[in-house]
RNA sequence: GUGAGAUUAGCUCAGCUGGUUAGAGCACUGGUUUGUGGUGCCGGGGGUCGCGGGUUCGAAUCCCGUAUCUCACCCCA
């Protein structure tokens, strides 16, 4: 038997139901925020991702789908959606058109990872992107909208926030922070020197106990903030208390993804296991200029769909449409015409055998069918078809033609 | 990439230290003496026990390999 590859699933049944009941209500949110549909290719130039979410990450690193087409270009399957957005955003002239843009997308992302509980190596992200506002108004609009959203699903989470400063205070902090590292660089672990040199900030989201308690003196990024990152992100702290948004600040909440400044966000949840972050998200005022665009301000967030599909509350199902059945061989092809009459309008299914009212109507409630509609001996007699509500348990006989 | 556990019917699992035709519940399907469901009763189909080797008179059961899943590390959505 040939089966999927590991970490990629088929999506069906009850989780499809799941699953596009997800897309459903955070499109509807999104458009509700001003946002619109983009869609972008799955495969891109590898040279795109090395860029945007940075050859120091795990991503670029080892994660990536990447080969050679039959034309001799590098590419890979896209490990997260941020890039080709961005790609387009670019592409399209928008940067020099000037305004605002907003953005929302959903689909499949490649990660060759080793698969486990909320971590998949074909995986769907539902994700927005804004582009051209600099206000931290829209940094709390993007926090709000995750929260609307999980809100509508029934989902409880924690949001944690940290701000990763600009180029105005990061370099200098991050010069702080190397020096700090040297500090103490005989009782780091293996992985924190290496981080030293590619990515320092890293050091801080260590998950080792003895560098986590070594790092308690570290100098904190939200403590050196320039004036403009601080005000922005003590504004926002405000827009998110007047909004009765409850937050953790985590000073340590450091995005895996390069091209983050400013406000970083992480919404998690302690019920899927170790794969916590069900969204996450950020400022990203540097990467259009840096992918080859005018310099434009931008900030967004993905939700991994797959973790959140077992924490959505589903609305109960309310039985739909009709279920015809005939119980005399003689009544099937009018079944069948009545059925095709039918779905003109309504959800119908019928049974191609005739059988006994009991079984019917058993077939019908399997099916969730509102209505129950059956041909018998009485009714090909009178030109009549029987109809019973299973909701309201009522039932009537009409001409077969008002049917 | 590292470590640990699991893999028996469509699903959830039982099967003791290897021993006659591998079981249960749910699901599916048929009937319930021939016109009233979701909740009665009786029956039926369906498993080369993940795959490949090995040990043995004999393996679902022991050993080795391999695949997948799960958990942890790591990473992230």
């Amino acid at each position: 038997m040939i089966k999927s590859l590991r970490g990629m699933n088929d999506i069906l049944s009850e989780d499809y139901k799941r699953y596009t009941y997800f897309i459903q209500t955070a499109s509807k949110i999104a458009q509700k925020y001003g946002f619109h549909f983009i869609e972008t290719p799955l495969l891109e130039e590898t040279a795109l991702f090395k860029r945007s979410v940075g050859e120091s990450s795990d991503i670029v690193g080892k994660e990536m789908y990447q080969f050679t087409d039959k034309g001799g270009n590098d590419v890979c399957l896209r490990p997260e959606g941020t890039a080709g957005v961005v790609r387009a955003f670019i592409q399209q002239k928008l940067d020099r058109a000037g305004g605002t843009h907003r953005f929302f997308y959903h689909g499949a992302m490649f990660r060759y990872e080793r698969p486990q509980k909320g971590r998949l190596r074909q995986f769907h992200q539902f994700g927005v992107e804004s582009f051209g506002v600099e206000s931290v108004y829209e940094d709390a609009s993007m926090i709000m909208m995750v929260s609307d959203i999980l809100k509508a699903l029934g989902i409880g989470y924690r949001l944690q926030l940290n701000s990763l400063g600009d180029n105005n205070c990061m370099p200098a902090y991050r010069e702080n922070l190397v020096k700090f590292i040297e500090s103490v660089e005989e009782e780091i672990c293996e992985d924190c020197k290496r981080r030293k040199s590619t990515n320092p900030i890293r050091v801080l989201d260590c998950k080792n106990e003895k560098c986590q308690s070594l790092y308690e003196n570290a100098p904190k990024l939200i403590n050196s903030l320039c004036e403009n990152c601080e005000s922005d992100f003590s504004q926002l702290k405000k827009i998110l208390d007047e909004n009765d948004i409850t937050y953790e600040i985590d000073t340590n909440l450091v995005r895996g993804l390069d091209y983050y400044s400013k406000i970083a966000f992480e919404f998690v949840s302690d019920n899927i296991g170790t794969q916590s972050a069900i969204a996450g998200g950020g400022r990203y005022d540097r990467l259009v200029e840096f992918l080859d665009g005018r310099p434009t301000p931008a900030v967004g967030f993905a939700m991994g769909i797959e973790r959140l599909l077992e924490l959505i509350e589903m609305p109960q199902e309310q039985r739909e449409g009709y279920y015809i059945g005939a119980m005399d061989e003689e009544a099937l092809d009018l079944v069948m015409q009545l059925a095709h009459k039918k779905r003109a309008t309504d959800k119908t299914t019928m049974d191609y055998k005739a059988k006994n009212l009991k079984n019917h109507l058993k077939a019908a409630d399997k099916v969730n069918a509102r209505y129950c509609a059956v041909i018998g001996e009485n009714e090909i007699n009178d030109g009549t078809i029987w109809v019973k509500d299973l909701h309201n348990k009522t039932e009537i006989t009409i001409d077969q033609g008002e049917f």
